[in-house]
Formats: C-alpha cells, structure tokens, sequence
DNA sequence: ATCTAAGCGAGACGGTACGTCTTGTCTTAGG
DNA sequence: CCTAAGACAAGACGTACCGTCTCGCTTAGAT
C-alpha cells in the first residue's frame, strides 16, 4: 500500500520486503528517540541499513514516508454490527483514540501540518484516513437508523467532528493524559447520542 | 508582550515601533501567500525591509515570532457574565472558533506541531492560551453553580476538549468550510449542555 | 581483446557478440551527445537495449569500459620502415594525432584524468597505449641509427613527449582546430629532427 | 580574483579574507591527500571549519573552486626583457613547467577534464590561463623580431604547443619524473629556436 | 555639543537536512 | 551461463534555511 510507483509489469529485480519493513522499523524507533522534527532521512536510512535511494523509490518525500508507515493500511476498514448505535460508536471512537495515542511524541501534530502544506499528502490523507472514517460513521449511522434508534439522523460531517475531535484535542492540544482517554470517550458517546436524538440514558438517572 | 529581551535600563536607541508593525504585516502576508511551511525568516525581512537581526531581537525563534504575531493579547481575557451557562459557552465557543478560523492555511496546525517540538514554545502556549481558557471555563462553571443550572459538575478538562476540539476537527481535520461553523457550534452547545446534566430542551422528559 | 572476464572453458550460453557491438556503438554516440563527464551506464545500457551487468561482465568499470571502446586494438602495432627517419616519425606522429583528434569533445582529457585517478586503468593504459608507442619508437631510432642518420641518439622518453605532447596541447590546452594539425605536425617534424642531429633542410647551413 | 559574486556596493556584512584562505589550504591538503576525484566539498567545508555555503558563496562547483585555488592569479602576468630570445622562452618553460609539476597527483589531469567538460570554467581557463600564455609569448616574439633574431616569425599557437605539450606529456602522459624535466626542457629550447629559423647554437657544435 | 549605547539594513557565517544522482553489485524470470 | 530489467548500498552533489555575527550607519538620551 505504500509502494509510490508499482513495477509495470514483471521484469527486473522485485522489490525486497524486508527493505519495506527495516524502514518502518527505524521510523517508529526514531520517532520515539528523537521525534517527527529532529527524524532525518539519512539517519532512517542508516539505521534500516537501507541506501537512501531505496526509501525514495517507496516514499516521495519524508512526510510522505511518516505517513506510510504509522497510518494502518487496514485503518477502520471493517465495522462489524456490534447490535446497537451506542455499541457501534464505542467501537468508532476506541479505534479513533487508539490510533491516535499510539504514535510516538509529537508525531501526530507533525503529520497534521504536513498535510496541509502538502497537496499530495492531502489527497493520501484524504483517501486513506477521511474517507474510511467516513464511510463507516455512514454505515453506523444506517444502521441505526433501520433499527429504529435515530429520532433525527445528524449531519455526519458533524457527528465525525464531535467524536474525533475532543478526543484530539485531549492529547494534543490540552496535553492530557492518555490513560484518562476512556473517561473522556464515555461522556463523549454520552453527548453523541445526545445529538442523534436517540434514547437518553435516562432510566439509569 | 512579545519583547523578548526588554532594554535593561535605558540608553541607546529606542526601538522602532513601525519595525514590529512591519514584521507583523509581512508574517501575515506571507502566511497567507505561501503558508507555514515555506514561510522563510529571510523573506519576512526582506518583505518588511528590515534585517534580520530586527526580528531576532524580538522574538527568539520562527515559531515564537508567528505564536507572537497571531495570538491577540487579550484572547479570551474577559469573560463577561452573560445571564446563563449557555449563553455563557455560546461566547466562549465563538471567540475559540474565530481563532481558529482566523489565521490563513495551515498556520494553526504548523503551530501547533511546533508546540508539541518545542518546550519553550509549549510554555508560551500554556501560559497565553491554555491557561486563559482554563480560567474562563472554570468561572463559567462557578457560575452555573451558583445559579443553580448544574446537576453535575463536568471535569472542566474534559468540558474543554468537548468544545474546542470539535471546532478543530471541523476545520482542520475534516477540512470543512468555516462558513458552517455555526452549524456545527449549535450542535456541540447542545451536546455540553447535555453533558452537564443541565435541562435539555429535549420534550422526550 | 575488451573481454574482461572470459568464460571459463564453455558451458552454458554464450555471449553474443552482438551485445559487444551495441555498447561500443552506445559509447561512441553517447560521448558525442553528452560528453565525458556526462555518459551515464544506465544510459548506455539503455540506448544498447541491453542490461548493466552485461557491460559490466565485459568490462570493470566506466573508464575501462570506454577505453576498451575508444582505443584501436591495433594502435601503433606495426612500424613498416618507411625509408628513412623523417617518413617513420612522419608515420608515427600522423597515427597519433589521429587517435587523439578521433574521439569526440573532452575524451581523451577525461580518460586521461581517470588514468591519473584509477591505478587499474594506468597499467592498462601502459600497456596498451605508452608500451606500444615506447616500442614502436624505438625501433624507428634503430633504424635511423642502422642507416647513420643519427648524429646523436636522443632519449627516447624527450623524443616522446616531443612529439606526441604538442599535438595534444594543440588540441586539449589550446583547443586548436583539428583541421590545421598538419601544418603543427610538420613543424613538429622539423624539430624533432633537428633534435635528432640529423641534417636541417635548412640552407643556412 | 577568485570571487564568484562581488558585493555590489557596501552593506552587509563583508566576505571574512580567512574564510578564503582557509578553504584554500584545505583544498590544497585535501589534494594531496586524496586526490582530485576523491575530494568531496563536505570535507573541505570540515577541514576549513566553514559551512558549505560559504564555499559556494565564492565558488560556484567543485570544479570552479579546484581551479579558483589553484592557477595563481599573477600567472605570467609578466614577461621581462631577458635579452635574447632564448632566455625569454627559457624562462617562459620554466614558469609553465613549475606550473604543471606543482599541484599534486592528478590534479592538472583532473582540472583539464573539468574544463573540456564545463563551458563555464572554459571561459575561465581561456581568460585566466591561455590568454596570459599566449600574449605573453606574442610580446616575446615582438621582441625577438625588433632584435633581428627571428628569420621567420612562427606561428605563435604551434610555438606555444611545442612548449607546453611536450611538458605536458613528459609528466601526464609518459609520467617521467618531474625532476628530469630541465633536461628535457633544455632540449626542448633547441627545438624551438630551430622553429624559429633563428640561428642555431652552430658554433657550439 | 558631544558622547555613548543600542537600534538599524544588509548580508556573510557555521551547521545541517533535503532530494537527486551515479556507480558497481545483486536478484528476478526467462532463453 | 547468458540475457533485460531494475532494485540495492553507499555516498557526493548543490540548494535551502536557521539563528548568529559583523559591518557601517543612525538615533536618541545623558552628560
């Protein structure tokens, strides 16, 4: 998935996984040693035993690089029915908070204004984080409503902003602990549900 | 506020205020013609006409003369009573989304990927922007309390994250327009105020 | 007499000639197109429609493999007698002005350089370039001396630079049009002659 | 004489002299230590404890900067009357062949490759080394004709071929000992002067 | 009316990372 | 064992930028 050019057909040597993946390895490790800002290309390469040549045919830029190796290529791509609009959202925003609080230091904020310096890194962004985050708040949201849970189906736009956001803003712009993550995510899917109009939790008041 | 190294006594030649003015302007200037990434020092001198070592006179860093340049002085330092803890929150969510919004591009991210790299400038954002917004929430709560419209008092961190990360997910995670802020700010003051048990306008009690 | 590596006994494919001739022919147009310097061995791979580790199992390195390319197995092998001193020199410097004035643009400065920086490459240029024209002048002088034109016998090394060195700075230092070489050769002559001791066509005397 | 850029009137801070001077040695040491083709300007710029920059800032390649260091600004730059033809050209070789055998290893090689190579440094080579050259000899030629000494006057482009190519290849082609280079020198005024038609050292013989 | 300390524009400085390029070797699949 | 294609490790190149320093000059307030 992070191949930037694709060999054509056959012919020639093929690429060597285990370049892919000395790569990825010296990026987590320099990014927990040193941090997304003091990460230089030729250190990564030096310490996957890599030419520097072999990260470039991979990755066009070192952003881009970062980019490949932290996002899961897997990200949010299956939400099973968990049976409830509550159920569903608690899975949403546990998988939300953990991809968000697993990358090492400031490597998150590095990567989100790389993105917006970046139309290339955009459109990767786009395709491989928004539209996914999207397209499974889409299926929750059908979901609930042929269950009958949604008095009013909310603007998904807004939903997707109300659940990603304060947990992003918990770890990166308040600096909160991350242990503390489910305390917040509780009351958050509190408030979400709130917002669809759907059943209060009301009787255990 | 954004004098770095105030002169000692006295003596010497004052510094020019049209130079701070200069330096504003170009920083602006260039953030929105270039954005945050490739906003260079050099071209912030040569744009307002004035030498480098101008710039670094006051402010000790690239970062720090943008954190300088950008964030007023009097941000949220006032938080007048305005009858109700939703009014209240309503003021409070407009001024942190002008804020946002305000600034060209990716200034907003940039700076804050820089917050998380660079220990000095995290102090800065704590002590001009966290901190006043940390006050201005807890006085809010004093007085909802007072009045009477709390049933639960909310963790004011997490009340935070609620109102301020929404607003940043809109803009700069799911790139949406500002201009349905509203929208969006409606929706997040319905979602605190169910948070904190306050009377929801909800007719389903 | 290019072939670097021969093949053991037999066994296996043979090497196609024809390959051969595609690298000398993409050399030869690739030092006229691009120059010295500039010819790649990715590109005369590409332009010989034909892989790199072909060329490289024919020849070490770029600079052998030019000057297998460029210089003439045959050069300065055979030295007839000519009749006289003044026809065998005569014979020699036109054969190497030849070689020199051959190759297109910066060559022969170039794999000069390279001789100077690849130790390799010096035995090979001693051996099949300095050896022959060392050889081939001492024959001539034996000659000269077995017919009694020599008055006195030069150093062979002065004789040499004598004649092979202007015509090189002709071309390479000077950078002199190759056309009026002849007119430099004759002069040439003349003085190596008088070098020599042997009788000046001069009426001066 | 070696500045790429002269400041264009005042301001700013002035070009350090030692900067210069230190690059200088470097490249000299640097040299003699590796050679021509394995100086990097990363070492340079280490051994002169100067940034990268700064070399630039004066000299606009490797090649340039190899060259701006190493040909003497005053390089024939003056021809006094030695009185005769002979002690003119005499010292003429002298000042050219303690030119060439100077710079260390392959240098000279190296630089005229560099030259053949890069149209820039061409300009340089003719304007700061074959102009000197060849207007130096065209005085001594003037003189030798108001002197009467000259029968014919040669042609002053195959004079100076005759007196630099045989240098030339004595110690880059032949690679002879520099130190037998008076001898060849000596031998190599006769031959000039025999050119010349002027009258030869008969009487000695 | 000087003196003096600091400000000023300009730009050179040391340091360091980037992304590109090239060399010579190695690895496929196929002849 | 040869072939074409092309990935691989290594490392130099020239550019860009940062934050500091140095030059000659200007501008005030203190003497």
């Amino acid at each position: 998935m992070s191949v930037r050019k694709q060999a054509r057909t056959q012919g020639g040597r093929p690429r060597d996984s285990r370049v892919d993946e000395a790569i990825a390895s010296a990026v987590r490790e320099l990014l927990t040693e040193v941090g997304y800002t003091r990460l230089t290309m030729a250190e990564v390469a030096a310490r996957a035993g890599v030419g520097k040549a072999a990260i470039y045919r991979r990755h066009a830029t070192k952003q881009e690089m970062i980019f490949d190796v932290l996002l899961p290529d897997k990200f949010l791509a299956v939400a099973p029915d968990r049976g409830s609009l509550r159920a569903d959202l608690a899975a949403v925003i546990a998988e939300i908070a953990d991809t968000m609080a697993s990358p090492p230091g400031g490597t998150v904020p590095g990567l989100l204004a790389d993105v917006h310096a970046d139309p290339a890194l955009r459109d990767r962004f786009v395709e491989r984080y928004l539209g996914f985050q999207r397209q499974t708040l889409a299926e929750i949201l059908d979901r609930a409503t042929a269950r009958g849970e949604l008095a009013v189906r909310p603007d998904p736009a807004a939903l997707n902003a109300l659940l990603v956001g304060p947990v992003f803003a918990w770890l990166f712009l308040l600096r909160e602990s991350p242990e503390q993550l489910p305390t917040l995510t509780s009351a958050l899917l509190d408030a979400a549900l709130a917002l669809t109009g759907a059943a209060l939790p009301a009787p255990s008041r």
